[in-house]
DNA sequence: TGCGTCTTCGCATCGTTTGCGAATTGGCAC
DNA sequence: GTGCCAATTCGCAAACGATGCGAAGACGCA
């Protein structure tokens, strides 16, 4: 998204005000890589201007997203997510721990609709893209509880089903 | 998603019970090609069905979903959609109208994640992809309202600001 | 037919988002 | 600087999709 004076110039030039409400939440977004939910930028926001409103959060994110700012992710289920970065990229989200990071991806113009009839005239302009799998933290984790589980069957001779087993 | 015929062994051999309900859902999800969410899931059972209970779509979707019979989907805000095609296929979906279709799509194999490094380790396993733009029949609906901004401010000399120009 | 477990389903509840409207405030004219 | 007015904030109610819970009911097997 445009930095904040841009911003300023862009509300003002639209008759809108510029309240410090909203230069707090436009130097969040602007300084963040992240994909913030409404909620977190409220705790952020809270702490640089304690007393502002999630209310107030919500209907800046809808002004931005609208005027074309940021752009509002969902993945699957949860809070949505907004996303603060203009350029040309895609997602990334960890299956295990819901974590998202951006990725550029190349070869997207060489995608192919097939079976192009059964689009009966659909025209896409935009392509979203996202990798599902496991995050660098998630897959360590991961190894980690399969040592323990190992360690624990071949230390004991107990028979005991393990608890997350299935 | 596989027959009702081969879900119901699949359910037996798994010490889950076959219900009129189950083999409703089961008969509904086979049959449609679209994207049901679980109130038109609900809609169509409860014709088949009267008083089945919206919870009881809800469980069966998520038990469905789990053993991998379908997929649910997330398109933005809304509610999910449940997809029970199974193949390899990804989606087009109108900005306008909502309305989802599946398209199938060559070289997605291509595709390259660049600034590798940047993916911190994360190893993608699969990947969705969403084609966003207009259906035939929203175009067609646009280009009729066009028309009939055209004819209105051609015919009418009138200096009135029309009202869905913004 | 009888029993035990799985299932259904209504209701309460949750998490996220939006509707509403009174009170407040930014920006401009003077 | 003052006053005005439209834009904004913000608290609360409510919509909405989804889930937790548990009593009542039904499937499947002996
Ligand atoms: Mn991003
Ligand atoms: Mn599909
Ligand atoms: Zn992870
Ligand atoms: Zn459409």
């Amino acid at each position: 998204m445009r930095s904040p004076a841009e911003l300023t110039e862009v509300f003002r030039a639209q008759g809108l005000k510029i309240t410090p409400q909203r230069q707090v939440l436009f130097s969040l977004l602007h300084d963040t890589d992240q994909h913030p939910t409404a909620e977190m930028l409220f705790a952020a926001a809270s702490d640089r201007m304690p007393g502002i409103s999630l209310r107030t959060v919500y209907q800046t994110l809808t002004e931005l997203t609208s005027m074309g700012e940021v752009r509002q992710l969902a993945f699957g289920s949860g809070p949505a997510r907004f996303d603060p970065n203009g350029s040309d990229h895609h997602h990334v989200r960890c299956r295990t721990c819901g974590a998202i990071r951006d990725v550029d991806v190349g070869g997207v113009d060489r995608l192919e609709p097939l079976d192009v009839e059964s689009l009966g005239g659909f025209e896409p302009d935009a392509v979203s893209i996202v990798f599902h799998g496991r995050c660098a933290e998630c897959a360590r984790a991961s190894v980690a509880a399969a040592a323990r589980t190992t360690t624990t069957t071949t230390t004991s001779t107990t028979p005991n089903t393990p608890t997350g087993g299935a």
